[in-house]
RNA sequence: GCUCCCUUCGUCUAGAGGCCUAGGACGGAGCCCUCUCAAGGCUUAAACACCGGUUCGAAUCCGGUAGGGAGCGCCA
């Protein structure tokens, strides 16, 4: 593996000088820097092996790298711009330990190396790995990569991301009814911005992102914001294919879908008032299962004496009605809204509790459209049974 | 403690010395619309951390202070 090739990197190092072996003991080193801290140093290597010519015998070295004693090495960030660090502020760190395993920090300048990485982009708590990682560059002859430091992502409370904070995977996000596209366009926007853009498709976030364009100041998530683009893409999406991700949530709630064909309409009737799939999927399982019971307050308030003529009327004109669409059955309301002297509310809302369940649907018309003259049957009958039991 | 980074409405941000009476978005408040819930429309409250400079003029440039963050391993 690539390990050959870092020990072989190393031993170039050491061969002209630009590392060393280092025989300090972890003791030693602990007691230097409990010393430091006590002065109110820094804590650093402070190179005491540096001019050892001979082996300590019985005590397997690490490599220390060289660092430059004296001078500035400056990052060159695309965000943040030039940033100077004296190299007396930096210790000769260690590459491979005793072991012989190379060190995260040497690993990935070989790695750069090899690889001709041309740009390093990462979160600005690497800022500090910087200087060492130039400098290791200088020593081995080679141009340093650009780098860019894009600052980090806080929590909703302004405290840094952990597992306790935000989704763990993004896998999660999809499980919290969360769609692809609002995920990006709320991550695009966090320490990036295009003037006043909010939306931003996957080709205009490649077309217009510029890394000069990037904040340097870190950013807490914002829930509703997120929730608000992904009500944006549920309304604005293709309700075919969002149609096959309600469904993908109705069948973890155990919901069986008989007719998928009715998953694009429910999408259509549902996006405005769903901020999620998980929640619409949750608003939406009357359409495809018949509620098991009504929701208490709803039926007593709806299913009742007073509700029973317009419940019964309604039955009798959509059981009539030639085709069952969204205005027929609007018109057959108004014409029950008419016989009777009522106001539309008095009607709709007592079918609504008859059909779902409780008191919040899609519109009345182009729910039961959806729901088919069967289904809307049966249920009203039932309504009218259950009022009629009530009554008496 | 030391080094480095950061600082415009609650949040994400626009802002490259006069275009700023600081703009937009989410969220909030109010009104309108309305068969429920929403969505939508309109209106509205809300910020340049602080102190000094430079300049005719500073959110923008410089210095300091304060606050926040990161790094300081034989971790990555």
């Amino acid at each position: 593996q690539r390990f050959d090739r870092y020990r072989e990197v190393a031993q170039q190092l050491l061969a002209a000088g630009q590392a060393y072996h280092c025989y300090c003991s972890k003791q030693e080193l602990a007691d230097m820097r409990a010393g430091q801290m006590a002065r109110k140093e820094k804590p650093r290597y402070d190179g005491r092996c540096r001019h050892r010519t001979e082996p300590v015998p019985g005590v397997a070295p690490v490599i220390r790298f060289r660092n430059p004693e004296s001078g500035q090495t400056v990052v060159h960030d695309q965000v943040h711009g030039d940033i100077v660090f004296e190299n007396t502020e930096l210790d000769d760190l260690i590459i491979a330990r005793s072991d012989g395993n190379p060190t995260y920090n040497f690993t990935v300048v070989v790695d750069d190396m090899d690889m001709r990485i041309t740009h390093v982009i990462r979160g600005d708590d690497h800022i500090n790995n910087t200087p060492r990682q130039i400098n290791i560059f200088r020593a081995l002859g080679v141009e340093p990569p650009q780098y860019a430091h894009l600052p980090m992502i806080l929590g909703p409370d302004g405290a840094k991301l952990s597992k306790r904070h935000g989704a763990v995977s993004v896998m999660q996000y999809r499980e919290d009814g969360f769609l692809p596209e609002a995920v990006l366009n709320y991550l695009v926007r966090l320490g990036w911005s295009h003037g006043d853009q909010e939306i931003f498709s996957r080709e205009e976030m490649l077309a217009l992102f510029d890394i000069a364009d990037v904040n340097k100041s870190a950013s807490a998530i914002n829930p509703d914001k997120l929730l608000w683009l992904n009500q944006h893409y549920i309304k604005t999406g293709d309700a075919a294919r969002l149609g096959t991700e309600l469904g993908w949530h109705l069948e973890r709630l155990g919901v069986r879908v008989a007719d998928p064909a009715q998953l694009a309409a429910v999408v259509r009737a549902q996006a405005e008032r769903a901020k999620t799939f998980k929640d619409m999927a949750a608003a939406s399982r009357f359409f495809f299962e018949a509620p098991q019971e009504y929701e208490p307050q709803a039926a007593a308030k709806n299913l009742n004496a007073e509700t029973l003529p317009a419940l019964r009327d309604v039955r009798e004109r959509l059981a009539q009605l030639a085709t069952w669409s969204a205005s027929d059955i609007h018109a057959a309301l108004e014409g029950c809204v008419a016989a009777l002297g009522l106001k539309l509310g008095k009607v709709a809302q007592p079918v609504r509790v008859a059909v779902s369940g409780g008191t919040v649907s899609p519109p009345i018309d182009v729910t039961l459209e959806i729901l088919g003259r069967d289904a809307t049957l049966a249920r009203l009958e039932r309504a009218i049974r259950h009022a009629e039991a009530g009554n008496g």
